[in-house]
DNA sequence: CTAACTGTCTTCATCATAGAGACAGTTAAG
DNA sequence: CTTAACTGTCTCTATGATGAAGACAGTTAG
């Protein structure tokens, strides 16, 4: 988890989006700056409007924008938004073995799994996408 | 992080060195309980022991056993043995766009990741190799 | 109507990963 | 001493995941 490319790109894409708050920002401009291929992006972006996060506007003049004030954004959200499905390799214990460890290991896997999610989970809750902006601000990275 | 499979791997090694504590198994029944190939196992084994939590005995009759009691060997130490380097993905902001959130990104993305990693480590390290153990043991699952 | 977008598909190249086999080095047992 | 049974470490290969790239229908402002 959180290997995933997926949510770096979205928490910079937010954080682009928050940068340019109230605007309509384009794909090709995202992709641009994120250094990415605006297609890929496009199906990211859907991620994150799934998840609620953005909001798209088709036709001329669209793009995206944050749903919501960046204080509102936690990543959180993001990590959830990206990280499609339970994040876990389900390393398909083959029950044909005879080793008694076998047999209870992938609930065991499972459970460690979901506690490490969660603090993972309780960690990322305490960032917003306003705090990377202002943190990005501070580094005086806006010339 | 903990995406690897290498982890889980790692971990059903242990709890079987566990329950055969103080003997000397072979790859190839622990490759035969885990479900993967000797030659592949061979190789985790080596970072196992590398991070001084097996140690090895070569020739015959030879094998893997624990390095120290199940109690002393927390997932934490499973972690950072498996998840060798920095587990980030780097996401490699090109410094060449001029978008004012580009700069520091990268920065920030390592602040977040060096983050979560501590809360996994927190999590990880409240579990040992004989919590497990007695886990399976009490599902019943040996036979 | 046209230009500028998004949303979605398909194709392609790339890369990490694990399976498998081979072989030298090491050790116990006869 | 010789043999058998291991580990440690290669190499090769098949496979799957991933992102780049392009194409195109659908949508909307002017």
């Amino acid at each position: 988890m959180l290997s995933n490319t997926h949510f770096a790109i979205a928490v910079h894409v937010l954080s682009a989006l928050a940068y340019h708050e109230g605007e309509l920002v384009g794909s090709d401009y995202l992709a641009k700056s994120v250094g990415t291929n605006p297609s890929f992006l496009r199906g990211l972006i859907g991620h994150l409007k799934e998840a609620g996060l953005v909001e798209t506007q088709m036709g001329k003049g669209g793009g995206t924008r944050l749903a919501h004030k960046p204080e509102a954004i936690t990543l959180r959200d993001v990590y959830l938004a990206t990280e499609c499905g339970p994040g876990l390799k389900k390393h398909e214990c083959s029950d044909l073995s005879k080793c008694p460890v076998q047999a209870g290991m992938n609930k065991l896997l499972c459970d460690i799994t979901s506690r490490v999610e969660s603090a993972v989970e309780a960690e990322l809750v305490r960032t917003t996408v306003a705090d990377l902006l202002a943190a990005l601000k501070d580094q005086g990275s806006c010339t």
